[in-house]
DNA sequence: CAGTATCCGGTGCGATACTG
DNA sequence: CAGTATCGCACCGGATACTG
């Protein structure tokens, strides 16, 4: 798991460059009301319980990244509005999140529970984030092992 | 994916108290120092280049929450010191910080390619984050449901 | 309903200097 | 080397009021 003493910095760093848009207050939080199905701008508000400002920027940042999506509707008898959609591009945190959240459920549990589970659409049984690799499935982390990439840098 | 209507607030909410432990800012990346086998003050602050003072405290919340542990050390010929070693529970979050990692390479690539790879130690191939259920193996978003878990409470 | 505008307090964070 | 102490500012985020 070791990188022999070579230091990468933080500069090219995915990870990084994520937190920067995903890692501010609430955000990870609008994305799941989203993925809960949230779209307009009061649901996410009352869910959430963030300042209202605080949330329209956010979700402005999201829109400027493309992980969410302004979409027009228009409730009969009043004007126009737009609501938020997760993109490709926002689906895809998924993963992260669901990661994240089992972290917390497992090693910070409310002692009444997950308050939501997410399952498998088709068999109902849960679903977990996991690390894998193609020929062999499910990895423990002690199978895993780093290497430099190709946008690899050595700093020291 | 929708969870009809219903509200569950972010109260009991494992996401949000995970994001209060690892969602500062420069955790997540100490914690993937840390997983890069990084254990020392100086290492963590020269590779991350945080200012040292936040770096102290980050270290000291998440050995507070036993994510690190201190781990006393001797080098020849000079006092005593602690380093710092992920716990099982620190570990655990790799899962996560991979996703988050993968999403970025996905999405906000460096022309230059990710600087590092996780592999698996024993065939090389990459390691991807994933989410699965026991039965079909990887799932797509699509076939994701949500469902109300133990701890669930209705808000509205 | 869906925001924007404004104000303001707390503090996160960086820079720097100091200590054992 | 491994931190602690101090300072100061930017900015985050909460509250509230206002608008189409």
């Amino acid at each position: 798991m070791l990188l022999n003493g070579s230091e990468y910095g933080t500069d090219n760093c995915s990870l990084m460059r994520t937190l920067e848009i995903v890692g501010e207050r609430w955000t990870l939080l609008v994305l799941r009301e989203a993925l809960l199905g949230r779209r307009r701008f009061d649901d996410f508000q009352r869910s959430i319980g963030c300042a209202r400002n605080v949330l329209a920027t956010r979700l402005a940042t999201l829109v400027e990244h493309g992980i969410l999506r302004r979409e027009p509707y228009r409730e009969p008898g009043s004007r126009r509005r737009d609501e938020y959609r997760l993109t490709e591009k926002g689906r895809a945190l998924s993963t992260a999140l669901a990661a994240l959240t089992q972290w917390g459920d497992r090693y910070l549990a409310d002692p009444a529970g997950a308050p939501i589970e997410v399952v498998h659409r088709e068999c109902g049984d849960p679903v977990r984030a996991i690390l894998a690799c193609d020929r062999h499935g499910e990895l423990r982390i002690r199978d895993l092992a780093l290497k430099a990439g190709p946008g690899a840098k050595r700093i020291a």
